[in-house]
DNA sequence: CCGGATCCGTTTCGATACTG
DNA sequence: CAGTATCGAAACGGATCCGG
């Protein structure tokens, strides 16, 4: 995961930044809630190793698109949070499971939520939105 | 690029078919009509290597994102193209343009259709769709 | 416990050279 | 033109260890 793209064009730069295996589903896991922790993301069924979890936490984090900051509850723990930049990576999460939905039956997407989300694109993007600010 | 996620989980399963390095890539140049031949494909600037280009079109063949045939005008190369449910992938590359042109500056791409996708994303995806299409 | 770091065998990538 | 063969480099993943 180093910075080698050499193209201006469209899409290479954000490949770039979260083009890898891990990225988005580490996005995804902070967008949509499910986690806040290291141990959740860990833990969030996909198998990451720890080393690697760990690597693009960084990664992520210097780049923009996450931050980090000691748990008040729990000061020996952390809590990833997404920054406005990562936040607005939902439209593309959005749109590959919209895609994963039509063209994938393995994969379990909430069939009301994929629902919602083709008929009222815009309203469900600020549902979730919403729900992952207040975090 | 073998398969080996595990979860069914949203996204997770559209990144096992497209979420490497070059596979969005690949279908970018095709959506928008830089690319129907592998040498076009090699050369549309990200430098990309031949065995991976090779490998990569495979791939993407086999789980049905593009199809191949042999060029009618010239029977020594192939022409590339979309199915639809390639083609399909197509909001998922408007949302990573318009993700790049917001966040970095070195991205270029066109302002003016940027500026449109913004206004009216519909409009602008059913243009590049029937363009691609009648390709 | 939590969030990693380190080590290490295996897999994948990618640049180049070469071929039908 | 459209790839394949090769091979070193990089990334991955599992296990284990460790500071707080």
């Amino acid at each position: 995961m180093t910075t080698r793209r050499r193209s201006n064009c469209p899409i290479s730069f954000t490949l770039d930044l979260i083009g890898d295996r891990w990225s988005l589903l580490i996005l995804r896991d902070l967008v949509f809630g499910r986690a806040r922790f290291y141990r959740q993301l860990l833990e969030s069924g996909e198998g990451i190793a720890t080393n690697v979890l760990a690597e693009r936490l960084r990664r992520l984090e210097r780049v923009g698109l996450l931050s980090k900051r000691r748990d008040p509850d729990d000061r020996k723990r952390f809590i990833y949070s997404l920054t406005p930049k990562g936040l607005d990576t939902l439209p593309i999460l959005l749109e590959m499971i919209l895609w994963g939905a039509k063209y994938d039956p393995r994969t379990a997407a909430p069939p009301e939520f994929v629902a919602r989300l083709r008929k009222d694109r815009e309203r469900v993007l600020a549902e979730v939105r919403a729900r992952a600010e207040e975090k």
